[in-house]
DNA sequence: TTACGTCTTCAACAATTGTTGAAATTCTAG
DNA sequence: CTAGAATTTCAACAATTGTTGAAGACGTAA
């Protein structure tokens, strides 16, 4: 069985190797010969199938970046349309932005864990988090900025723009999954619990927003 | 002039050199080489003053982190004491943990915005999320959360922690300054502008706690 | 089979890594 | 000034790094 995936099958063992050693270690902390090892490879392989080192990084990013994409979006314009004429609730908005990647049934093999691990490192990363995120992730983002603004009328724009600052925030800790939460919490939260987690972050989430609209309104009412 | 900081003059550059690079380019990506070079020193002196590469490494995080912990500490405690007998005010808890690390002349020097980098790059390493953070930080974090929780009242220990989650993320993200927030909000947002952001981030993080006293009281109401 | 293009390994390269012992310099106490 | 200690540099080490060219193994079509 599974006779179609032989021809590629080492080029896929190297992505899943690097995929989850950059994940742990970060870019420079993982050298190709581990990765070959852990691949079961020749060292000479990776640099035949992806050119350098850091070529073989952009081609992991690149490999999920996209199914990503298209789980948000196909939920965000799913409660784009239920909710149509109207705006979405703010809270159904948010909920688009975790659900697809916190609740999937895939989401719980060890490939997507790591490369959302993957993210979390280089969204916090000076070298990268300006650069490779824009990249792969910036349409989807734009978006969902979009239609969030639709859900908070008279909110203004550099409020919406921190507040995704600290969606983004909570977002890429959760993704990181160092075990933090679990140590400080006594195991009461699990960080690799991810549809667990999802249901709090989305309500904090949330709130935060929402209370952009009773701030806002408190405004023009004194003025 | 400066005379008496001759001594440890070579110390404390490769100490700072460290920090910066450390920063900018992870634990893996930085040379001692690179280190000793921008500290105007041969390689050799920081083997002689702090021993293996790991252990600059936790010389670095160490020199700034009980000054951090101090001023916050200071701050919540000023906080607790001015409402006393009641609980503070949820937002002005939030105040406390944001505000000494935002808002005082010192963290404008490119030091300490090196060293929030630093923060940012070690609390969301998977490697070194778990254990550094809590060797560092968590005495100061569980004072912090048990005040929380007096301003919290009928609110489940897993909503707090998991808001807590919520509120580390989005200060790790601050903290790291890749210019993300600048791009995607076409320069409304600075994120090298800690002061301007730290209003806005306590203002969301606040809202997210204060909503939970909304949801905790709606549900006692059912039973 | 044969021949050919793709995939994989082997062996080796120059460069760079963290670390160390000895030499040179600077500081400090008497 | 002098002796001894602390600091700093110099030179070199063994190990590891990413990369490459040639050789081998594999699959496939004639």
């Amino acid at each position: 069985m599974a006779a179609e995936n032989k021809k590629q099958d080492k080029r896929e063992a190297i992505l899943n190797a690097a995929e989850n050693l950059f994940a742990k270690h970060g870019y420079d902390g993982v050298t190709l010969r581990a990765i070959a090892k852990e691949a079961g490879v020749d060292v000479a392989l990776a640099n035949y199938h992806f050119g350098p080192k850091r070529d073989l990084f952009d081609a992991v990013l690149l490999r999920r970046a996209q199914i990503l994409n298209s789980w948000r979006l196909e939920a965000l314009e799913a409660t784009v349309q239920k909710a149509a004429p109207n705006p979405p609730e703010v809270k159904d908005i948010i909920r688009a932005y975790f659900e697809p990647l916190f609740k999937r049934s895939q989401v719980q093999e060890p490939g997507w864990k790591s490369y959302y691990a993957l993210i979390a490192y280089v969204n916090s990363s000076p070298e990268w988090g300006g650069t490779l995120m824009t990249q792969f992730f910036d349409p989807m983002i734009h978006r969902f900025l979009a239609v969030l603004k639709t859900a908070l009328p008279g909110v203004p724009d550099k409020s919406v723009y921190w507040g995704y600052h600290c969606l983004s925030g909570a977002l890429t800790l959760a993704f990181a999954q160092t075990g933090r939460i679990d140590h400080l919490s006594n195991d009461l939260c699990k960080s690799d619990d991810l549809p667990d987690a999802c249901d709090y972050i989305v309500d904090f989430i949330a709130a935060g927003f929402s209370d952009m609209i009773a701030a806002s309104e408190k405004e023009t009412a004194t003025l």
